[in-house]
DNA sequence: CTGAAAGCGCTAACAT
DNA sequence: ATGTTAGCGCTTTCAG
């Protein structure tokens, strides 16, 4: 009645059943033409026997895993957790489960990866490239295999993208800014090798030349990863200067954290007191960084919800408007508490 | 020599090399016994035809699918996330792939993908439990495969677990205020219905109690989720009582979070100047917590590490000490930029 | 409505 | 050292 494994077997539940394992096979696939007498014995047994399909030999023969392939270069990065939690949501009401791997920053690693996903015959595959090189997604295996690349998207590549619109959040940061009186702006970002550092440099450079603002190259850092370190030595670089601004667009989470940190605990009063921060990421302890006056909150959950329903578009079979590059709008947040004020969101056109 | 779906299987190698199925999965397996040569031209060939193993196939013929499936409450838990990454730099080497669901912090969603990851014939299972039931891990199919709590253990359940030892913690935290010279400390947590929030209770109860410290019913705050609000609300209803203590122990960053934005946005100086925390957890945000002394920072590492290490021992077959219930200690953060004292770290014996 | 049978791609005896 | 063959558990024609 069982395998020597220990579990049950269609044909097990057939023969305790009396029934062929076709028939069993067909109630496991709700099909129509089985008497309700019989479906409700082959229920039965399978209750009886602890009976649970094995979803690896039905993968073999239908060849389709209803598994999405996941790879991001750190697992441990919220930005992406929560998109793939999105994802979840969606997919999984579809029986679709997710495999998720860790290219931990290198290309090299996300090669592997990728291979070890193509084996194991994932039916689609997200992935939030770990660099700017994208040849190995050109590979033969993935040309039957959806990909959709998240966050960034890598350029002479034609796959589906979904990310979030960069620009468009600059450009807020810097009107907001300007609107509450400030002229002089500095910035503080990562190296423009990184997608994202890069990004929010072109769309801060543009958006000064767009408000007739003056870019003073002492005051556009832009040098190191994007993490607290960076933050607070840039800051203090800024204010070392003499006749620095007081205003500065600082390019992600970590280094804004870095910055206020230092600005917290060095400052004088009165430069802290002048001293205001517009900055991308909106995250639980915004309530804690009290310089800055507006935000750009990245819109995760519609990210997640885009790439499944592409994902699910792309499963069907349909291909229409391949490859699809998917610019999402963050959302603009005003800290009121801090002396952010209300401004007129600037309506801009997508390219 | 590609069959019709695509993709070249062991079959088209064989063909194409001139030898049998049966050697080439002889060189996909490295079995030692075959010829240099031969090896060289199947190599060859899988190289030309752009061969990928079928890890489905093989998951059916050798009843393993290298695969571990993972349920946690949420996926967007920084904790989690990083003890799974952790448990990813150990596993993916060995050739397992790990499967992600969410359990939406509800127990019927559990067991959904409880049976989802059934199906799909994991070899172990890693789970951060949503309740505290748990007879639904006690099903028939389950007995063949490893499975590991994390976070919490569910009592009468006999499975391996790994944890945070959280009642050492809350002790050095009531020690480091006690050697700071503070009697009077307040306890925020959250309703200890929820594991974590009891046994953090719990430590303080045992830890004031050994101290020789006095427990103020008054200022026993333990109600609601532990999230910003409740912290904000019962660090604001400790303070409306008269004659407050000045030294709180709050039970998590959440609560931590929320009180501390509570408390700089709201208190005056003088209050402010007097209030001290010690809580747990430490995450990127630390140097923004001003009123924190001393905090506990979860061995999320070590955690990931144990937990891979001890799926890997029971893959094996190993069931030695089964079941293992694994505590670990974790750091104590002092922070001397705020204040905090370096302290003797008391001893503890194990249980 | 139900059963018989072929076969998904691979591994592992068992032969040779 | 290599080939033959029998399945792993399931789905899916094709008959009846």
């Amino acid at each position: 009645m069982v395998d020597s494994h220990g579990s049950a077997t269609i044909k097990d539940v057939a023969q305790s059943a009396g029934v062929s394992i076709a028939t069993v096979s067909r109630v496991l696939n709700h099909s129509e033409s089985v008497t309700a007498d019989t479906r409700q014995r082959v229920l039965q047994v399978m209750e009886e026997l602890g009976y649970n399909r094995n979803e690896v030999a039905r993968s073999l023969k239908v060849r389709q895993t209803r598994t999405i392939g996941i790879i991001a270069p750190e697992l441990s990065n919220v930005f992406f957790m929560e998109v793939v939690e999105a994802m979840e949501r969606i997919l999984a009401p579809k029986g679709y489960s997710m495999i998720i791997a860790s290219s931990n920053d290198s290309v090299r690693e996300e090669k592997r990866k990728l291979q070890v996903l193509i084996e194991r015959n994932v039916d689609g595959m997200v992935v939030m490239p770990a660099g700017a090189e994208g040849e190995h997604f050109l590979t033969k295996a993935l040309a039957n295999i959806p990909l959709i690349m998240v966050d960034r998207r890598i350029k002479g590549l034609e796959v589906d993208s979904v990310e979030t619109d960069n620009r468009y959040g600059v450009h807020q940061m810097i009107h907001a800014l300007k609107s509450e009186g400030f002229e002089r702006i500095g910035f503080i970002g990562g190296d423009p090798t990184i997608h994202t550092a890069r990004e929010r440099l072109l769309g801060y450079l543009e958006a000064m030349a767009e408000y007739g603002l003056p870019v003073e190259e002492r005051f556009v850092l832009k040098k190191g990863a994007m993490n607290q370190g960076t933050g607070k030595d840039l800051l203090s670089r800024a204010l070392g200067e003499h006749d620095h601004p007081d205003a500065f667009f600082i390019a992600n989470d970590s280094m804004h954290l870095g910055a206020t940190a230092y600005a917290m605990e060095s400052l004088a009063q009165e430069t802290l007191d002048r001293l205001v921060f517009a900055s991308f990421d909106y995250l639980s302890y915004a309530p804690l960084l009290k310089l800055c006056h507006y935000a750009v909150a990245q819109p995760l959950e519609r990210i997640g919800h885009e790439v499944a329903s592409l994902m699910l578009k792309r499963l069907g079979g349909d291909r229409l408007g391949f490859p699809e590059h998917v610019m999402l709008r963050p959302d603009i947040k005003v800290m009121l508490a801090n002396g952010g004020r209300p401004f007129e969101q600037k309506v801009m056109v997508a390219d």
